[in-house]
DNA sequence: CTTGAAAGGATCTAAGG
DNA sequence: CCTTAGATCCTTTCAAG
Protein backbone atom coordinates (compact mmCIF):
# COMPACT_ATOMS: atom_id res chain seq x y z
CA UNK A 1 0.00 0.00 0.00
CA UNK A 2 1.54 3.13 -0.93
CA UNK A 3 0.29 6.53 -1.91
CA UNK A 4 -0.94 5.73 -5.29
CA UNK A 5 -3.24 2.75 -3.36
CA UNK A 6 -4.29 5.44 -1.15
CA UNK A 7 -5.49 7.66 -4.07
CA UNK A 8 -6.96 4.80 -5.52
CA UNK A 9 -9.38 3.84 -2.50
CA UNK A 10 -10.09 7.42 -1.92
CA UNK A 11 -11.82 7.13 -5.78
CA UNK A 12 -13.49 4.07 -4.97
CA UNK A 13 -15.31 5.39 -1.93
CA UNK A 14 -16.60 7.96 -3.58
CA UNK A 15 -17.82 6.32 -6.87
CA UNK A 16 -17.40 2.66 -7.10
CA UNK A 17 -18.25 2.46 -11.02
CA UNK A 18 -15.30 4.59 -11.53
CA UNK A 19 -14.09 3.42 -14.80
CA UNK A 20 -10.11 2.18 -14.47
CA UNK A 21 -9.40 4.97 -17.31
CA UNK A 22 -10.71 7.32 -14.76
CA UNK A 23 -9.11 6.07 -11.94
CA UNK A 24 -5.57 5.92 -14.45
CA UNK A 25 -6.15 9.69 -15.00
CA UNK A 26 -6.23 10.67 -11.08
CA UNK A 27 -3.03 9.09 -10.27
CA UNK A 28 -1.26 8.98 -13.54
CA UNK A 29 -0.47 5.69 -14.37
CA UNK A 30 -1.98 3.99 -17.51
CA UNK A 31 -5.03 1.97 -16.76
CA UNK A 32 -3.36 -1.66 -16.82
CA UNK A 33 -1.41 -0.46 -13.40
CA UNK A 34 -4.26 0.84 -12.38
CA UNK A 35 -6.76 -2.13 -12.63
CA UNK A 36 -3.62 -4.47 -11.57
CA UNK A 37 -3.18 -2.40 -8.63
CA UNK A 38 -7.37 -2.52 -7.54
CA UNK A 39 -7.27 -6.53 -8.00
CA UNK A 40 -4.54 -6.50 -5.56
CA UNK A 41 -6.33 -4.54 -3.38
CA UNK A 42 -9.51 -6.76 -3.64
CA UNK A 43 -7.46 -9.90 -3.43
CA UNK A 44 -5.93 -8.66 -0.02
CA UNK A 45 -9.52 -7.77 0.88
CA UNK A 46 -8.45 -4.16 1.46
CA UNK A 47 -11.29 -3.63 -0.41
CA UNK A 48 -14.17 -5.54 1.05
CA UNK A 49 -16.69 -4.69 -1.67
CA UNK A 50 -19.00 -2.56 -4.28
CA UNK A 51 -22.30 -1.75 -2.89
CA UNK A 52 -25.06 0.76 -3.74
CA UNK A 53 -27.03 2.72 -1.35
CA UNK A 54 -30.64 2.93 -1.83
CA UNK A 55 -32.87 5.53 -0.72
CA UNK A 56 -34.68 4.38 2.46
CA UNK A 57 -37.69 6.01 2.08
CA UNK A 58 -38.38 3.99 -1.67
CA UNK A 59 -37.52 0.74 -0.12
CA UNK A 60 -40.65 2.24 2.48
CA UNK A 61 -38.43 2.88 5.34
CA UNK A 62 -39.71 6.22 6.72
CA UNK A 63 -38.44 5.67 10.44
CA UNK A 64 -34.74 4.78 10.97
CA UNK A 65 -33.81 4.92 14.96
CA UNK A 66 -30.68 3.78 16.68
CA UNK A 67 -32.15 1.79 19.57
CA UNK A 68 -29.20 1.43 22.32
CA UNK A 69 -29.71 -2.10 24.99
CA UNK A 70 -28.15 -2.08 28.64
CA UNK A 71 -27.63 -5.40 30.12
CA UNK A 72 -28.95 -7.90 27.23
CA UNK A 73 -28.48 -11.34 26.17
CA UNK A 74 -26.35 -10.48 22.92
CA UNK A 75 -25.98 -13.83 21.76
CA UNK A 76 -29.72 -14.18 21.26
CA UNK A 77 -29.87 -10.38 20.64
CA UNK A 78 -27.83 -10.56 17.93
CA UNK A 79 -29.31 -13.18 16.74
CA UNK A 80 -32.72 -12.16 16.28
CA UNK A 81 -31.55 -8.60 14.61
CA UNK A 82 -29.23 -10.88 12.22
CA UNK A 83 -32.87 -12.10 11.02
CA UNK A 84 -34.90 -9.04 11.10
CA UNK A 85 -35.72 -7.71 7.47
CA UNK A 86 -35.56 -3.83 8.91
CA UNK A 87 -31.97 -4.48 10.96
CA UNK A 88 -29.14 -2.30 8.81
CA UNK A 89 -26.45 -2.83 11.43
CA UNK A 90 -25.90 -4.18 15.28
CA UNK A 91 -22.89 -3.64 17.16
CA UNK A 92 -21.74 -5.64 20.43
CA UNK A 93 -19.96 -2.50 22.36
CA UNK A 94 -18.46 -2.01 25.63
CA UNK A 95 -19.42 0.74 27.62
CA UNK A 96 -22.03 2.15 28.99
CA UNK A 97 -24.70 0.03 26.70
CA UNK A 98 -23.96 -3.24 25.82
CA UNK A 99 -25.68 -3.61 22.32
CA UNK A 100 -26.37 -0.90 19.60
CA UNK A 101 -28.84 -1.65 16.86
CA UNK A 102 -29.50 0.68 13.88
CA UNK A 103 -32.95 -0.29 12.00
CA UNK A 104 -35.08 1.11 9.15
CA UNK A 105 -38.83 0.83 9.63
CA UNK A 106 -41.86 1.71 7.96
CA UNK A 107 -44.04 3.20 10.76
CA UNK A 108 -44.25 3.78 14.68
CA UNK A 109 -46.49 0.29 14.47
CA UNK A 110 -43.65 -1.94 13.05
CA UNK A 111 -40.93 -0.07 15.32
CA UNK A 112 -43.15 -1.32 18.58
CA UNK A 113 -43.28 -4.70 16.90
CA UNK A 114 -39.20 -4.38 16.82
CA UNK A 115 -38.99 -3.00 20.43
CA UNK A 116 -41.71 -5.66 22.10
CA UNK A 117 -39.45 -8.32 20.91
CA UNK A 118 -36.23 -7.07 21.23
CA UNK A 119 -37.09 -6.81 24.77
CA UNK A 120 -37.28 -10.22 25.43
CA UNK A 121 -33.30 -10.00 25.13
CA UNK A 122 -32.54 -6.85 26.84
CA UNK A 123 -33.74 -3.50 27.99
CA UNK A 124 -33.76 -1.01 24.91
CA UNK A 125 -33.75 2.74 24.35
CA UNK A 126 -35.17 3.90 21.60
CA UNK A 127 -33.54 7.41 19.50
CA UNK A 128 -35.04 7.76 16.41
CA UNK A 129 -32.89 9.71 13.61
CA UNK A 130 -34.10 13.26 13.19
CA UNK A 131 -31.50 14.07 10.16
CA UNK A 132 -27.92 12.74 9.74
CA UNK A 133 -25.18 11.41 7.01
CA UNK A 134 -23.25 8.60 6.40
CA UNK A 135 -20.35 7.28 4.12
CA UNK A 136 -18.04 9.70 4.93
CA UNK A 137 -14.65 8.79 3.08
CA UNK A 138 -11.47 7.88 5.28
CA UNK A 139 -8.48 8.72 4.16
CA UNK A 140 -4.72 7.52 5.52
CA UNK A 141 -3.28 10.86 5.39
CA UNK A 142 -5.27 13.50 5.02
CA UNK A 143 -4.27 14.32 1.49
CA UNK A 144 -6.65 16.48 -0.46
CA UNK A 145 -7.06 15.91 -3.86
CA UNK B 1 -41.38 1.01 -8.88
CA UNK B 2 -42.41 -2.54 -9.57
CA UNK B 3 -41.49 -5.56 -8.95
CA UNK B 4 -38.72 -6.03 -11.17
CA UNK B 5 -37.03 -2.79 -9.71
CA UNK B 6 -37.29 -4.36 -6.55
CA UNK B 7 -35.55 -7.18 -7.55
CA UNK B 8 -33.16 -5.02 -9.51
CA UNK B 9 -32.06 -2.83 -6.37
CA UNK B 10 -31.68 -6.22 -4.08
CA UNK B 11 -28.70 -7.63 -6.63
CA UNK B 12 -27.33 -4.13 -6.48
CA UNK B 13 -27.37 -3.90 -2.89
CA UNK B 14 -25.63 -6.92 -2.90
CA UNK B 15 -22.69 -6.15 -5.96
CA UNK B 16 -22.83 -2.25 -7.60
CA UNK B 17 -20.63 -3.58 -10.05
CA UNK B 18 -22.80 -6.36 -11.54
CA UNK B 19 -23.24 -6.09 -15.34
CA UNK B 20 -26.38 -4.83 -16.94
CA UNK B 21 -26.01 -8.48 -19.05
CA UNK B 22 -26.11 -10.48 -15.34
CA UNK B 23 -28.68 -8.53 -13.82
CA UNK B 24 -30.98 -8.79 -17.11
CA UNK B 25 -30.43 -12.49 -16.57
CA UNK B 26 -31.76 -11.89 -12.91
CA UNK B 27 -35.26 -10.52 -13.77
CA UNK B 28 -35.73 -11.88 -17.25
CA UNK B 29 -34.88 -8.94 -19.09
CA UNK B 30 -32.61 -7.50 -21.83
CA UNK B 31 -29.43 -5.42 -20.71
CA UNK B 32 -30.86 -2.47 -22.82
CA UNK B 33 -34.07 -2.55 -20.94
CA UNK B 34 -32.16 -3.02 -17.63
CA UNK B 35 -30.09 -0.27 -17.92
CA UNK B 36 -32.84 2.01 -18.49
CA UNK B 37 -34.30 1.01 -15.75
CA UNK B 38 -31.37 1.57 -13.61
CA UNK B 39 -30.77 4.99 -15.51
CA UNK B 40 -34.58 6.16 -13.73
CA UNK B 41 -34.01 4.70 -10.57
CA UNK B 42 -30.45 6.89 -10.87
CA UNK B 43 -32.85 9.99 -11.67
CA UNK B 44 -35.37 9.18 -9.46
CA UNK B 45 -32.51 8.96 -6.57
CA UNK B 46 -33.82 5.83 -5.59
CA UNK B 47 -30.05 4.75 -5.77
CA UNK B 48 -28.49 7.57 -4.09
CA UNK B 49 -24.84 5.94 -5.13
CA UNK B 50 -22.24 3.46 -5.85
CA UNK B 51 -19.57 2.76 -2.91
CA UNK B 52 -17.00 0.83 -2.14
CA UNK B 53 -15.87 -0.44 1.08
CA UNK B 54 -12.60 -0.67 2.88
CA UNK B 55 -11.42 -2.42 5.22
CA UNK B 56 -10.86 -0.36 8.37
CA UNK B 57 -7.90 -1.80 9.27
CA UNK B 58 -5.96 -1.14 6.17
CA UNK B 59 -7.07 2.39 6.51
CA UNK B 60 -5.28 2.47 9.77
CA UNK B 61 -8.80 2.69 11.91
CA UNK B 62 -8.44 -0.04 14.48
CA UNK B 63 -11.02 1.07 17.19
CA UNK B 64 -14.70 2.07 16.34
CA UNK B 65 -16.70 3.17 18.72
CA UNK B 66 -19.99 4.84 19.28
CA UNK B 67 -20.28 8.02 21.34
CA UNK B 68 -23.43 8.62 22.10
CA UNK B 69 -24.15 12.65 23.69
CA UNK B 70 -26.56 14.06 25.68
CA UNK B 71 -27.49 17.65 26.17
CA UNK B 72 -25.21 18.93 23.18
CA UNK B 73 -24.95 22.10 21.08
CA UNK B 74 -26.07 19.99 18.37
CA UNK B 75 -25.02 22.60 15.34
CA UNK B 76 -21.31 22.96 16.68
CA UNK B 77 -20.89 19.02 17.25
CA UNK B 78 -22.11 18.62 13.81
CA UNK B 79 -19.68 20.95 12.06
CA UNK B 80 -16.95 19.37 14.07
CA UNK B 81 -18.04 15.69 13.09
CA UNK B 82 -18.38 17.00 10.00
CA UNK B 83 -14.92 17.91 9.76
CA UNK B 84 -13.30 15.50 11.59
CA UNK B 85 -11.24 13.34 9.33
CA UNK B 86 -12.50 10.08 11.57
CA UNK B 87 -16.08 10.55 11.58
CA UNK B 88 -17.71 8.17 9.21
CA UNK B 89 -21.16 8.92 10.53
CA UNK B 90 -23.19 10.83 13.04
CA UNK B 91 -27.15 11.21 13.64
CA UNK B 92 -29.07 13.91 15.55
CA UNK B 93 -31.62 11.57 17.67
CA UNK B 94 -35.07 12.63 19.75
CA UNK B 95 -34.52 9.87 22.83
CA UNK B 96 -32.47 9.58 25.81
CA UNK B 97 -29.87 10.52 23.75
CA UNK B 98 -29.64 14.03 21.60
CA UNK B 99 -26.35 13.10 19.07
CA UNK B 100 -24.59 10.18 17.86
CA UNK B 101 -21.72 9.74 16.35
CA UNK B 102 -19.39 7.06 14.94
CA UNK B 103 -15.86 7.47 14.69
CA UNK B 104 -13.22 4.92 12.99
CA UNK B 105 -9.66 6.26 14.69
CA UNK B 106 -6.23 4.86 15.05
CA UNK B 107 -5.73 4.34 18.88
CA UNK B 108 -7.19 4.93 21.84
CA UNK B 109 -4.98 8.31 21.91
CA UNK B 110 -6.72 9.51 18.92
CA UNK B 111 -10.50 8.35 20.27
CA UNK B 112 -9.20 10.02 23.56
CA UNK B 113 -8.40 13.63 21.38
CA UNK B 114 -11.54 13.43 19.68
CA UNK B 115 -13.57 13.15 23.05
CA UNK B 116 -10.74 15.78 24.49
CA UNK B 117 -12.34 18.24 21.83
CA UNK B 118 -16.52 16.84 21.25
CA UNK B 119 -16.96 17.48 25.22
CA UNK B 120 -17.28 21.32 24.25
CA UNK B 121 -20.00 21.13 22.94
CA UNK B 122 -21.69 18.03 24.80
CA UNK B 123 -21.46 14.84 27.20
CA UNK B 124 -20.44 12.35 25.82
CA UNK B 125 -20.50 8.83 26.78
CA UNK B 126 -18.09 6.25 24.61
CA UNK B 127 -18.98 3.12 23.58
CA UNK B 128 -16.25 1.15 21.89
CA UNK B 129 -17.31 -2.17 19.28
CA UNK B 130 -15.99 -5.71 20.00
CA UNK B 131 -18.39 -7.02 17.04
CA UNK B 132 -20.87 -6.14 14.73
CA UNK B 133 -21.67 -6.16 11.23
CA UNK B 134 -23.26 -3.16 8.87
CA UNK B 135 -24.70 -3.22 5.33
CA UNK B 136 -27.69 -5.77 5.34
CA UNK B 137 -29.33 -5.62 2.45
CA UNK B 138 -33.12 -4.59 2.57
CA UNK B 139 -36.22 -5.38 0.32
CA UNK B 140 -39.53 -4.01 -0.01
CA UNK B 141 -40.98 -7.15 0.53
CA UNK B 142 -39.07 -10.03 2.06
CA UNK B 143 -38.92 -11.47 -1.32
CA UNK B 144 -35.82 -14.40 -1.29
CA UNK B 145 -34.33 -15.08 -5.10
C1' DC C 1 6.24 0.81 -14.84
C1' DT C 2 5.13 2.26 -20.04
C1' DT C 3 2.77 2.13 -24.86
C1' DG C 4 0.16 -0.09 -28.38
C1' DA C 5 -2.58 -3.55 -30.41
C1' DA C 6 -5.84 -7.23 -30.41
C1' DA C 7 -9.73 -9.85 -28.33
C1' DG C 8 -13.56 -10.04 -25.60
C1' DG C 9 -17.32 -7.74 -23.01
C1' DA C 10 -20.33 -4.20 -21.92
C1' DT C 11 -22.90 -0.40 -23.09
C1' DC C 12 -25.38 2.51 -26.15
C1' DT C 13 -28.22 3.56 -30.16
C1' DA C 14 -31.65 2.63 -33.43
C1' DA C 15 -35.39 0.38 -35.54
C1' DG C 16 -39.35 -2.02 -34.83
C1' DG C 17 -43.32 -4.77 -32.21
C1' DC D 1 -42.32 -0.90 -22.32
C1' DC D 2 -40.09 -4.30 -24.54
C1' DT D 3 -36.80 -6.80 -28.08
C1' DT D 4 -32.88 -7.61 -31.36
C1' DA D 5 -28.89 -6.12 -33.99
C1' DG D 6 -25.13 -3.27 -34.95
C1' DA D 7 -21.83 0.21 -33.64
C1' DT D 8 -18.92 2.07 -30.19
C1' DC D 9 -16.51 2.23 -26.11
C1' DC D 10 -14.12 -0.01 -22.19
C1' DT D 11 -11.46 -3.47 -20.21
C1' DT D 12 -8.21 -6.96 -20.30
C1' DT D 13 -4.36 -9.29 -21.94
C1' DC D 14 -0.28 -9.65 -24.26
C1' DA D 15 3.77 -7.99 -26.50
C1' DA D 16 8.09 -5.30 -26.31
C1' DG D 17 10.75 -1.60 -24.14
Amino acid sequence: MDAIDEQILRQLQLNAKISMKELAAFVHLSAPAVAERVKKLEEQNIIEGYYTKINLISLNRSIVALVLFKSSDCKKLSQFCHSHPDVLECYRVAGEISYIVKIATASVETLETFIDQAMLYGTPSTNIVLSGYENKPLSLNNIMD
